[in-house]
DNA sequence: TCTTGAAATGATAGCGTTGTCATCGCGGAA
DNA sequence: TTCCGCGATGACAACGCTATCATTTCAAGA
């Protein structure tokens, strides 16, 4: 390789800072770790040619030379659904002053999208990948496990880990509702839900909630699906189609932004909550605490999981011998529409 | 160096595939990247070693033998106001199948947190930083010009860019505010805003409305503006606060969130809209769209933001001559709050 | 004065790829 | 039969940094 100099595109090296501060890049790179003991009278001259010369270090070449990335590959399914930003906040909170960076890569629901986004983070040898859920193919499951770096699976706990889990059991949330709203006196059930294929999580909520209600021999008496992804439309939508098949006194939803949507309908209609109709919802979104009238939810924390999945991850670079499981948990609010 | 091969975290090589083939390690290099002349049965040969083994290839490496790291750094300000996941759907949707992955920093609307964010970003030698706005500190803006990377900012066009502006004038979006509610023939103009200090955007819609008052001889007659962030609780309580001070016909918001907070504090208080009060936002958020009655909005494009973004920092590596501006425009929403 | 050793700095060899050039083998033209 | 040319492959240095070990410096103790 003659001369690849002219166009590269890092224009300042150690080398440069090394020359103009009359120190050996050994020295310059020693004080831009802030590691080890440097003379002070050193550092100080040095900082000033790196100043001069806008130096910043390649972390490329960095990571390459000391084998450690310090990347973090992130993995959700969607930036729409309100709930995974809202994980990214906790992830980036954590991640301030951590000097880690977040790739992240959505795969809108797609496991053969997934497969290849964490084929594409792990190229980059992060130090941890953080990714939702526990449905993978086979052959992201092998890559995650051989990976070396540390892997989270989050937002539910109802599986076995690759590595780490956090989140919460979503069987549990909905066995939670079954009581809850038992306890307050509702007896004819209805359910109004989204797709199922997509989110696992939703129909995990669903079994538990029939368990609960089993357990009181009681049972969902109506329910309404729409295909596609959960949405307030579609809350709207399902709504009238439920109570137009039968009468219920409670309505549980797969999400927040369904049961908005349900809401939103009974404004409409004239239907008043809960008198008429109870409804309750999964979440705890901040739209449904500022309704005329706050929805009836069960909160999970999302950003709790974010926060934790990073701490979990950067705990330490090797995994513990056996799967850890972190249960973030879920708090009924009561709200006033159930 | 001694020995640092014990605890490598990269367990399989390039040297390890070509051993394990047959072949030389350029050969192998040469097929991943599915670049130049390779006999077919040396490429299946080598793909068989690849699949036995597991490689992956470690971009660290090659991106820093190529110079060439295929990774975009992306600034935004919140994770929780929901417009910035919508820009960011955008971009991953534009990255998608381009082998690029996106490097993801928040900095909370803290101009500090933002040159940490890019000085972490660019030692990561991305191929280009999609940034939101233009307020960036003089050292941000600095690092950003000598990076050798494309420069996009996004949101907003209303001044000249380091490279690439994307996204609206939000001068021009207030004063089309202005212009629609003048010509549906409201006069007692009232606006509902949140803290202007980190959201100069929703400055620059404001003085666009209070441009195209001032040229009809009318003008805001009454405002309330919370301290902080924009929220639904805010645009509720804010709301209430307007009303109690003055009478107006229409309340401009500085945003769907905080109008959304006006239609419910109207619900609650048994205000007709939009006969009593006139309610109009700005972003076109779904939320929006699917209260009982539609708000009345001008929808801005975000997630054209993102593609467009990506567009243009992938459409080359070098900057233009000078700096290219790209509207994506705005549509008014008539909805039926207003 | 000489030793001793800790503190500070330097020299050097990789890290795993890729870009460039060199080489090899083989079929067809001369 | 020799040579040319081209497709296919290999050799090797370089990318910018850091881990490791070696060396220098200098003050304190013998």
């Amino acid at each position: 390789m003659r001369v690849r100099l002219p166009d590269r595109k890092s224009r300042v090296t150690v080398e440069d800072v090394a020359r103009r501060a009359g120190v050996s890049p050994s020295t310059v790179s020693r004080i831009m770790r802030g590691q080890a003991v440097v003379a002070e009278a050193t550092r100080a001259q040095v900082m000033v040619a790196v100043r001069d010369l806008g130096y910043v270090p390649n972390r490329i070449a960095g990571s390459l030379a000391s084998l450690d990335s310090r990347l973090i590959g992130v993995v959700i399914p969607s930036m729409s659904n309100i709930v995974f930003p809202e994980v990214l906040q906790g992830i980036n909170v954590a991640l301030v002053g951590s000097d880690h960076q977040a790739v992240i890569a959505v795969t809108d629901y797609d496991l053969d999208r997934e497969e290849v986004a964490v084929r594409g983070l792990l190229a980059w040898q992060p130090a941890a990948v953080l990714i939702a859920g526990f449905e993978h193919r086979d052959a992201t499951r092998r890559m995650l496990q051989h990976s070396g770096a540390r892997v989270v699976e989050m937002m539910e706990i109802d599986q076995e880990p690759i590595d780490v889990a956090v989140g919460l059991s979503h069987r549990r949330a909905g066995y939670a509702t079954g009581r809850h709203l038992i306890e307050r006196g509702y007896r004819r059930f209805g359910y109004v839900g989204h797709d199922w294929a997509a989110d696992r999580r939703a129909r995990l909520r669903y079994d538990g909630l029939c368990a609960a209600l089993a357990e009181a021999g009681l049972g969902v008496v109506a329910e309404a699906r729409a295909g596609g992804a959960s949405s307030v439309a579609a809350g709207r939508a399902q709504t009238a189609r439920l109570l137009a098949t039968a009468s219920v006194d409670v309505a549980v939803y797969s999400n927040d932004d369904m049961a908005v949507g349900g809401v939103f309908h009974c404004l409409t209609a004239g239907i008043r909550l809960p008198v008429d109709l109870a409804i309750f919802g999964f979440n705890g979104l901040e739209i449904g605490r500022e309704l005329p009238q706050p929805l009836s939810t069960l909160r999970s924390n999302r950003y709790l999981i974010g926060q934790q999945a990073v701490a979990a991850a950067l705990a330490s670079p090797l995994r513990p011998d056996r799967g850890l499981v972190i249960d973030t948990g879920f708090e009924v609010f009561a709200g006033a529409t159930a």
